[in-house]
DNA sequence: GCATACCATACCGAAAAGGTAGGGATTGCG
DNA sequence: CGCAATCCCTACCTTTTCGGTATGGTATGC
């Protein structure tokens, strides 16, 4: 559980590069612009991004980044893990730490819910949103939310 | 988003208070100890299930509290958000906060997100949690997690 | 060689998490 | 009645996390 602005940052900032997909890289400061994100802190994320492989980092004049994988193998999934950890519901997952051990009703529905969000998450892809967004900036805003 | 300690205590005292339903007022501090969760703070958390309507409290000598309905007629949702507020995927909905302004695609996993996790929270019951953990603590450890 | 990028580390203030402390108000029971 | 058990309320505290900022270093294209 836990999403926070990383996650928000982060994503967005991703569905910008999926929609640039293929056209050299990108900085990172024209995202932070374009996204309203503060410039150093997406930095920071971008770090994050790199280690988990899904960005490709250019140094130097003209650089930037670029993804490592086509937007539609990325998932939102991997960007959250990559940002915020491994997605785990509470605290509290049934596991070794609980006095409960294994046998707590409660974990149940953690477990489920983790497994809920986990199935959203993994199902949905960089290119769907980026191209979501698409139509959203061409058509008005009475486009899908949902 | 954002589940805490709170709503794991919370869940796992009335799952408790569920599965004495029908057998007067249990206090606080008896709960506590048998589910290991410091008294101060449960005090806390029931002054909060009590002002969302899930608790009746009884005062004074052998008082206590007690589920204000059936336990089958109580969900998760209803203890996770008098615990921790609405269940918000993150701090950006799509809301008039943001400039993306109802054209985010971000915005539309966080709301499936949410939606996904309310399903899960808004179909589970007190009475199938404690049924599950009567189940449990009468056999083995191998019942079921999910 | 210099502006433009990314890279790394450290720091920092504010807020939230996760409690603790200390009393006050009610009530059951002997 | 008196007292212990109980809930009720407010305030406080410590630690961690959040959401950045600051500073400098390193690579690279032009």
């Amino acid at each position: 559980m836990r999403l926070t602005a990383k996650s928000e940052y982060g994503l967005l900032a991703l569905i910008d590069l999926a929609s640039r997909w293929g056209a050299g890289p990108v900085s990172a400061r024209e995202i932070a612009e374009r996204q309203s994100i503060p410039p150093k802190f997406l930095e920071q994320l971008f770090v994050s991004l790199r280690k988990a492989g899904l960005v490709t980092a250019m140094r130097g004049a003209r650089g930037g980044f670029v993804l490592e994988r086509s937007p539609s193998d990325i998932s939102v999934l991997e960007v959250v893990e990559a940002l915020e950890g491994p997605l785990k519901p509470t605290a509290c997952d049934g596991g070794s730490s609980c006095s409960r051990n294994q046998a707590c009703a409660a974990a149940s529905v953690w477990n489920r819910a983790t497994a809920a969000l986990r199935q959203v998450f993994d199902t949905t892809t960089l290119a769907e949103l980026a191209g979501q967004q698409a139509d959203m900036d061409a058509h008005g805003v009475e486009a899908s939310q949902g």
